[in-house]
DNA sequence: GCAAGGTC
């Protein structure tokens, strides 16, 4: 291992993830005496102390100063001009830049980093061993090494906080994962980029459109997409549809019950249920007129009911809300207090597991002395009583933390809520729970035939198979024949006879097994116990059964009954939780964080059963990208994504690569989404009235993206409708750039479409289709014509030659192209007269050179001063010759117009 | 004002 700078000892500096790390961690390396004592200091961020000893790794004395972060340091965003709204198309952030930094509330961390990092000579990174952990440290070492070029920097890679793996772990250093980091930044960057284009363009779309009655301030409703929202929430509109969609249908079934002292068994109709009455009347009849039951068959079949695995965050979320019905989100509250009072281990886990080294008896000795639970934590504790097993593991580690455990007694804290309470006794019970035998039954099947049909019941019968000494005291009440039960017993382990025949007799005394669920009180067997039912066979065996006369026995009802098939119930708590994780939807830290998010965006609802439902708006938006034929609202884009980033993180695929075909992919989504945005609208159309605003702000609302401005070179130029019904192509650069294309008026639709002109090489060019009026163009022309605002397309130049553009004199319309300049009046008239025009600025066709830019400006100046001059192309910077206009309508006029082949520049000029 | 991921 390579030394640090420096004569003298070496400082290093450690970084773990969260405050707790770095004082566990520091714990357990400082109590070796030669550590000199843990000592603590202060460091900038009040949460983060900084802890100081000495260490020794591979025999160098190392002077070590241990301090945290709060998860990330670093945030991703779009650089500022791209941060407003407004400020670009949302189809611009696919390629907007972006970049990682500090935020404010984090700088405090930053100069702390800084500031020891320039006292040290190695930094030793901490953080949590998964691909975000990795990604914390390189964020780490980009604070550390710009203060502190020569760092050496080291990991250590731990997987529990316990004393041995953390020995090994700093005497085992290894470098940072390039690749683990890579993965993430992938992921935060497609996050970013779709999540905020997507939010930004149908917020933008939907929000003036429609009257959001559920918002009070419905013009601030955010209307977000996300990549794990909106999945989410496809599971709660897919299941609520399932829901809605199912038809009851009505059938008959014939019931049969029986009563004995002993208890009720109901048989089922093995037939289930027909739906045909007449059928189902006959066949109940038959069963009426000869009503005796025959007992054909007795099954008996032990069964191990075992405690549930070693608790992780999304089993602890999923367990609380069935139990107690707290939210998720609830639920990850108060285990963080807990969590932060040192009563339960860390709460964010995926982990199923415990690790070997896991000290499991003393969690328990910890619980000895709780009033309600004690008693069974000294049981478990006792050899002889044999309730003890080591607890299977669940199959999932997260190789950062221990399933969430209790890490400190409690007999209940006098400011702890309910909640806390419950909590609490949940993760001890289900502690307990893990580290005990499964509870042991046995369940009885009895098939009976009514006049040649059959029916079936099953039931539970606890039978005692543990041979242990505290069975006794179950014996006693079972009075005289105790003597019986020993003697069966006897003949069960020496001659090996049958289980039925200890059943058959113990049933009636109901022996209990249960093991676990006596401290797991959440869970039970369910079902009933049924009395004892012999078939002919048994009998022949059982020369002591008691229940012979069972054989045939007069059923006590026997109904002919109507139902109706009911439909798949709402998704609760725990089944989206399931759905989730089963996709990969989140992680165990966020997952309750997206289904709040549904509720804040007021996009589903749960009701008193705790269920979800979708609002009309969650509905709305899933029904109108479905029926775009996008599955955006699946979980497979996560799932793509997830499965690329892994692709990352062992290096099959390159960060660049993985970045560049994702953003290029859900681009064409988007762009495709916006072409179809009537979907969106009819969705919405269907629940919610449209807003008078919409009118009135349809100027402001964002087009499709035609191309790319030739003038400004910046921002797009759109496809817009003006109120008067015209079409044109305005950049959103407006007002600085005024660029903008007007269509033909004879124009009645006009659609962008994802198909880019092949003719038009200046960049891509989308072709839009158009839809004129019949009687507005000639006969000869076609109203159906996929165009090109490119420069290219004949047909259009002539359909503008021949019905003049829809650039019209409408001052009672405000918004973009009116009244922005003093001269526009006059602009407007000259243009109308002008109907050939083909691209012009916003300023009009009589000013061309009257815009704020600088090299408009020499354009003008070098019209004047030249006769006839050449100008650069302000699109591809071609030198364009001055030639003159011989069409019909524009006779005489003077105009520039690009000579490169594709070029779209074309601009008229009046001296 | 937008995502999801850490965490206090």
């Amino acid at each position: 291992m390579a030394g640090g700078g420096g004569g003298g000892r070496i400082r290093a500096l450690n970084v773990a993830e969260k405050p707790s790390v770095a004082k566990a961690v520091s714990q357990i390396l400082s109590k070796n005496p030669s550590s000199g004592g843990l000592r603590v200091r202060e460091g900038r961020s009040r949460y983060n102390k900084i802890f100081e000893f000495n260490y020794a790794i591979q025999n160098q004395h190392i002077q070590m100063s241990f301090t945290s972060v709060t998860g990330h340091l670093m945030e991703l965003e779009f650089e500022d001009r791209y941060r407003k709204w407004h400020s670009c198309d949302p189809v611009d952030l696919y390629q907007a830049p972006v970049k990682k930094f500090v935020p404010q509330d984090k700088s405090d961390i930053q100069k702390t980093l800084e500031e020891e990092a320039r006292m040290c000579q190695w930094l030793i990174l901490w953080l949590d061993c998964d691909r975000e952990g990795e990604n914390i440290a390189f964020e780490v070492v980009e604070v550390c090494t710009r203060a502190n070029r020569n760092l050496n920097i080291w990991r250590a890679r731990f997987s529990a906080l316990i004393d041995r793996e953390i020995h090994y772990a700093v005497q085992h250093l290894i470098r940072p994962n390039q690749l683990f980091a890579d993965a993430v930044d992938v992921r935060q960057e497609i996050d970013l980029r779709i999540g905020a284009s997507f939010t930004r363009f149908q917020t933008m779309l939907l929000r003036d459109a429609f009257v959001l009655d559920f918002a009070s301030d419905d013009q601030n409703v955010i209307l977000s997409y996300g990549p794990c929202q909106f999945p989410t929430l496809g599971f709660v509109v897919e299941r609520f549809w399932e829901n809605q969609s199912h038809e009851p249908e009505e059938f008959w079934s014939i019931n049969c019950t029986h009563n004995s002292a002993e208890g009720t068994a109901t048989f089922n109709w093995m037939r289930g249920h027909l739906f045909d009455y007449t059928s189902a009347t006959i066949i109940y009849e038959m069963c009426i007129e000869d009503p005796t039951a025959t007992v054909t068959s007795v099954r008996q079949q032990e069964k191990l009911k075992y405690p549930p695995h070693p608790l992780s965050t999304i089993e602890l979320e999923k367990r609380a809300s069935r139990y107690f019905r707290m939210s998720s989100e609830q639920t990850m509250k108060v285990a963080e207090d807990l969590y932060q009072a040192g009563f339960i281990s860390y709460p964010r886990t995926e982990t199923d597991s415990f690790s070997e080294r896991t000290d499991l008896h003393t969690i328990v000795q910890e619980q000895q002395e709780h009033p309600t639970w004690g008693s069974y934590a000294q049981r478990l504790l006792d050899p002889e009583a044999g309730l003890w097993r080591n607890p299977s593991g669940g199959g999932h580690d997260d190789k950062a933390h221990p399933p969430i455990h209790p890490t400190k007694f409690s007999a209940g804290e006098a400011r702890w809520s309910q909640d806390h309470h419950r909590l609490y006794e949940l993760v001890v019970r289900h502690y307990l729970a893990c580290v005990s035998q499964p509870a042991i039954s046995a369940e009885t099947t009895v098939e009976i035939d009514i006049a040649g049909e059959q029916f079936s019941a099953s039931g539970r019968v606890i039978i005692a198979v543990s041979y242990l000494i505290c069975r006794f005291f179950n014996m006693i009440f079972a009075g005289c024949i105790l003597c019986l039960i020993y003697l069966v017993r006897w003949l069960h382990m020496h001659m090996h006879l049958t289980l039925y025949v200890i059943i058959s007799l113990g049933s009636s005394i109901v022996l209990d097994h249960r093991n676990y669920l006596d401290v797991y009180r959440f869970e039970t067997w369910g079902g009933s116990v049924i009395p004892t039912y012999n078939d002919g066979q048994q009998v022949l065996v059982n020369h002591l059964s008691i229940s012979l006369l069972r054989i045939l026995f007069t059923p006590t009802t026997l109904t002919l009954d109507s139902g109706v098939t009911r439909p798949p119930p709402l998704l609760s708590e725990a089944d989206l939780l399931s759905c989730m994780d089963k996709a990969g939807i989140g992680t165990d830290a966020t997952m309750h964080d997206h289904i709040k998010k549904l509720l804040d965006r007021f996009y589903a609802t749960k009701d008193s059963n705790m269920r979800f439902s979708p609002t009309t708006l969650g509905e709305a938006l899933v029904m109108g990208y479905d029926d775009m034929g996008y599955e955006l609202w699946k979980p497979y884009l996560r799932a793509m994504m997830e499965s690329d980033m892994k692709a990352v993180s062992i290096g099959t695929k390159r960060k660049g690569e993985v970045l560049e075909t994702c953003l290029q992919q859900m681009k064409a989504c988007f762009v495709d989404a916006r072409v179809n945005k009537a979907k969106l609208f009819e969705a919405m159309a269907v629940f919610f009235e449209r807003s008078n605003r919409s009118d009135a702000s349809g100027q402001h609302a964002i087009g499709d993206v035609v191309r790319k401005c030739g003038l400004c070179q910046e921002s797009d130029m759109v496809l817009r409708k003006k109120p008067d019904g015209n079409f044109m192509v305005g950049c959103l650069g407006y007002p600085q750039c005024r660029n903008v294309v007007w269509l033909p008026g004879s124009v009645s639709e006009a659609t962008v479409t994802t198909t880019i002109c092949s003719s038009c090489t200046s960049g891509p060019v989308y072709m839009i289709q158009f839809k004129f009026r019949r009687l507005e163009i000639p006969p000869n022309y076609n109203v159906d014509h996929l165009g090109c605002i490119g420069g290219c397309d004949d047909i259009l130049k002539q359909l503008i030659e021949i019905c003049g553009t829809g650039f019209r004199n409408n001052s009672s319309v405000p918004g973009r192209g009116q009244g922005h300049t003093s001269s526009s009046n006059t602009a407007q008239q000259s243009n109308s007269r002008s109907t050939g025009a083909w691209q012009t600025t916003h300023s009009s066709s009589s000013y061309p050179f009257e815009t704020p830019r600088g090299h408009n400006a020499r354009y003008q100046e070098a019209s004047v001063q030249n006769g006839e001059p050449s100008i650069p192309c302000t699109s591809c910077g071609a030198p364009c010759n001055l030639r003159t206009a011989n069409t019909q309508a524009n006779r005489g006029r003077k105009f520039y117009s690009c000579p490169a082949q594709g070029c779209n520049f074309f601009v008229y000029v009046t001296f």
